[in-house]
DNA sequence: GCGTCGGGATGACGAATGTCATCCGCGCGA
DNA sequence: TCGCGCGGATGACATTCGTCATCCCGACGC
């Protein structure tokens, strides 16, 4: 069982992280990273030069977040495969990162010692998803806001004004707050400032 | 010279990140990890069960954040230094770890290869501090709020209403309107939201 | 053709919020 | 001793916000 080993890339914006994954993984005799990137839009010519077969992607990314770069690899090299590991929680990401081509999905506090399986699993074609996080996806279900209730919402994380949000979306004010109403009715949060929270815990904010 | 490896012990609530570090840091021989906690109130005890050299803490934990653990270790385990790792930003974090008794400030966004060095530099007594951000902490200063002042926008930050934080931190709601006031006065912000915002990411909120 | 849904907007109204002046008591430095 | 800052509070006021009804338009489904 001489196979060649796989090859790996690491996306995460914190260099500290990345570097540790990276000492963690190579530590295991069949893998071998090959890669890493700080950005998410560094991700697909990454795994095209270096002929990536598994890339981990941190959801939290400058430039483009884990799931886009995840369906720009299928797109673009689909000889790789995706595996979208991402902070605990935000249960609203995992159907999104599926949705977009990923193999799989790992919150970042599951055991060190799992995270080389993960990746054989997914390199052998299967899925890999935390059974906890996929019940818990079921119950949040998908986003109930719709794309310009999103847009406001996302506007609004910033904490500005109404008279803010409408030059950055432009819309009327009214309009604004209509859309924050219907959002604050749908996330059940009794200020914008909640339902900002409830929609970003719930992983509703994204592209 | 054949010195005793320096004892670590690893303080962060991501469990991947934690056993990443691990693995990187083990990779030197003068180095050996002999603890690892996921909350900052398990520091000390562990920090005494293994005679633990240096501590690295992670800003974000239950329980106890890193800057209160670097407090608890100074007091009660004055054997052993401690460096704090935080994400990116956050300047104020500095100057608190440093007054909390941490020897050393590192951002998780510093390459990989730094880190065992900077264990190695507090290990033997000195000081060490990311320089950019150290000019960073200066310019922002420290925190201008009062006490009460953080406690009313730590109180908001969950999005409530002013009724809301006046039942959690047990003050009349106009006190509280007064003290949104005046905490959105010093920090800039135009609304009680973006005062939280811009606290939050000049490390004013904590402890 | 008609009902429904989403995007966009207007106007009105009550409640919540942000601002300010003012008051009290306490501790602390000059 | 006096002033000053901070904690805490009250009351008034203008603005903003959240809610709702209502309207127009285009796209779908049936």
């Amino acid at each position: 069982m001489t196979d060649q080993p796989i090859r790996l890339l690491l996306a995460d914006d914190q260099a500290l992280v990345r570097g540790a994954l990276a000492a963690l993984l190579d530590l295991e005799a069949d893998l071998t990273v090959v890669a890493q990137v700080g950005r998410g839009d560094e991700v697909v010519a990454a795994a095209r030069d270096y002929r990536v077969d598994v890339a981990l992607l941190d959801v939290e990314m400058p430039g483009l977040d884990g799931i886009a770069a995840a369906a720009a690899l299928r797109a673009h090299v689909p000889t790789c495969r995706s595996l979208v590991v991402t902070t605990f929680g935000r249960p609203g990401y995992l159907r999104r990162a599926l949705d977009a081509g990923a193999s799989g999905f790992v919150v970042k506090d599951t055991p060190a010692e799992q995270l080389a399986d993960a990746v054989r699993r997914v390199h052998r074609g299967l899925r890999v998803v935390d059974p906890e996080l996929a019940v818990e996806s079921l119950a949040v279900g998908t986003s109930p806001l719709t794309e310009r209730e999103r847009d406001v919402l996302v506007a609004a994380s910033g904490g500005g004004t109404v008279a803010d949000i409408a030059r950055a979306t432009f819309l009327s004010e009214g309009t604004v707050r209509n859309y924050l109403s219907a959002a604050m009715a749908k996330t059940g949060g009794r200020t914008r400032a909640e339902a900002v929270r409830i929609a970003d815990e719930n992983g509703w904010l994204l592209a």
